[in-house]
DNA sequence: CGCTAATTGAAAAATTTTTTCAGTTGCAGA
DNA sequence: TCTGCAACTGAAAAAATTTTTCAATTAGCG
């Protein structure tokens, strides 16, 4: 972060290690766990964040959410209830990633919808 | 949709024949192709859309977009240029999609990060 | 330690979405 | 086909969300 000529400043690093917490986190989330972060100071540090690739904006029906672009995105959301969890195991097979159109692939986000156990 | 009680007005109609045309459009998109409806009428409709399944709402980063739930989605985004594509092939092997926690799979969701061809 | 560009916060502005409410309309039943 | 009414619509207003502005503050290089 420092690399590119930006400053690590407490706010930063306090909206930082709220998204290290918890996975897919609202603005309100964040604003509740960085009561000393202004507001307008959080939207410039999750652009920033977003910019940089370090966090990635998801939208799983209800708004935006953010959470840190590190690990790979595997959703499950109940279109019931709207509840949202995770599961680890990727189900891509890579053999089948596009290829030949010369897209680089980085990264993935994955949501799978359906009915979760309570609302069968 | 006329099963739930709800009504099939030209309102209704128009806004799903422009979601049949193209794919993650945005609300904009959809009210320049649908000049007639108006603005609040859009935004009930897709809500009403959306809750019945038969639209999803997605964020690919910059904002809301909507587009007819029955097919897959596997979009590749480029984090240069944002460019949204698709692609058909779907690369999910369904043997390792998650099991046994009760949660049943309806549909899914899948984007692909990285650099487009013209970005390399 | 001092300098300077980067950063911050508060207020205001802009944008987006929802609510309200009176008038309109699709459509089920007569 | 006609009728009644709940569902629906649009315009305006309200609410919520996001961005811009700008003066004051601060991280971090030298």
């Amino acid at each position: 972060m420092r690399g590119g000529g930006y400053k690590a400043t407490p706010q930063r690093m306090s909206v930082l290690r709220t998204l290290a917490k918890e996975q897919h986190q609202t603005l309100e989330d964040i604003r509740t766990q960085c009561p000393e972060v202004g507001l307008v100071t959080v939207y410039r540090t999750l652009d920033l964040l977003v910019g940089l690739g370090i966090v990635r904006r998801l939208d799983l029906g209800d708004g935006a959410r953010y959470e840190l672009a590190e690990d790979h995105h595997h959703h499950m959301i109940c279109e019931q209830c709207g509840e949202i969890s995770e599961f680890e195991q990727c189900p891509l097979d890579p053999g089948r990633l596009p290829a030949g159109d010369g897209f680089e692939v980085r990264s993935h986000s994955l949501e799978v919808y359906g009915r979760c156990a309570a609302c069968g």
